[in-house]
DNA sequence: CACGAGACCTGTTCGC
DNA sequence: TGCGAACAGGTCTCGT
């Protein structure tokens, strides 16, 4: 379920721990469980067992999709990917379906990491810095200025959409917010990125962060049989709604698939791009 | 370099 | 009703 604002919703979360019986911000970890080994990245379960019971978790934090959590010698990062979701509850509660990996803290607290599709990952590393160095900029981070985001941009001669989604350019969007500032800035998703004047630049770049913020002011998006408690589904302007009107000009959302993902615009408030061949 | 296809997985929904 | 196909919020690798 997880893009940029769903990952931040969830670490805000994991910060407040359980309102009823406590946080783990502070606290040493017990005991460690792996019922799916896969989950694991960077060491095997013998060395996760060796090292990280006992440490303290010192924070938890986000860079793009992956919560990060800091203990006293090293970092759990957690990606979520495609329907990984995240629990503090009880040790005492009963295990769900397709739970993959748990941590129990003192203090009674555990962290449940589950995962239906066991696309989710766990790393171990002792240098989550490096682990994470791909990772291009924050979309939110202020520092990313309309002029060095134009200069990317033009840096490649990509079709918007895949670019957006391609974590080394630009990192925490996915499907949802994509296809959410694509259509606030008036783009189509095959526009070829090296073909966007300075102004269009500027617009999607605020695009991004309207759609990211309201976002997380909604706690992320929740679909399917995935539930979190966001509510941003409801605000959707064309992600998963096609046949119903653009809310800007009435026309009928329309479905294309792009780079295998299935994607939702406005085919009069994103015109496509001129072809040589003649249609898109 | 840029893109498409396939892989990794399970569950839900759609269409006949 | 039943059953297979299509689809799902993400990345990864390989071939062209």
């Amino acid at each position: 379920m997880p893009e940029l604002p769903e990952v931040e919703t969830i670490v805000r979360r994991l910060r407040e721990g359980n309102a009823a019986e406590g946080v783990l911000l502070g606290h040493r970890v017990l005991g460690v469980n792996v019922l799916w080994a896969r989950t694991l990245r960077g060491a095997d379960e013998a060395t996760l067992q060796a090292q990280l019971p006992g440490q303290r978790l010192l924070s938890v934090g986000r860079r793009a999709k992956w919560v990060v959590m800091q203990f006293d010698n090293a970092a759990l990062l957690l990606h979520l990917r495609m329907s990984g979701d995240l629990r503090v509850e009880s040790q005492a509660a009963a295990l769900q379906p397709h739970d993959r990996l748990l941590l129990d803290f003192e203090g009674g607290l555990r962290l449940t990491f589950n995962d239906p599709r066991k696309f989710g990952r766990a790393w171990w590393t002792q240098d989550p810095a490096a682990a994470l160095a791909d990772l291009g900029p924050e979309p939110l981070d202020e520092g990313l200025s309309d002029a060095v985001f134009y200069q990317r941009l033009h840096r490649v001669q990509r079709q918007l959409k895949p670019l957006l989604l391609d974590q080394r350019f630009l990192a925490g969007l996915g499907n949802i917010y994509t296809d959410e500032a694509l259509h606030r800035a008036g783009l189509h998703p095959l526009r070829r990125s090296n073909t966007l004047t300075i102004e269009e630049a500027q617009r999607l770049l605020r695009a991004i962060r309207a759609a990211l913020q309201e976002g997380i002011r909604r706690n992320g998006a929740s679909i399917d049989w995935v539930y979190r408690g966001g509510n941003f589904q409801n605000y959707f302007r064309v992600y998963q709604r096609t046949g119903q009107p653009c809310p800007v000009c009435g026309t009928p959302i329309v479905r294309l698939l792009v780079g295998q993902r299935g994607t939702h615009i406005c085919p009069v408030c994103q015109p496509a791009p001129d072809t040589p061949a003649g249609g898109v």
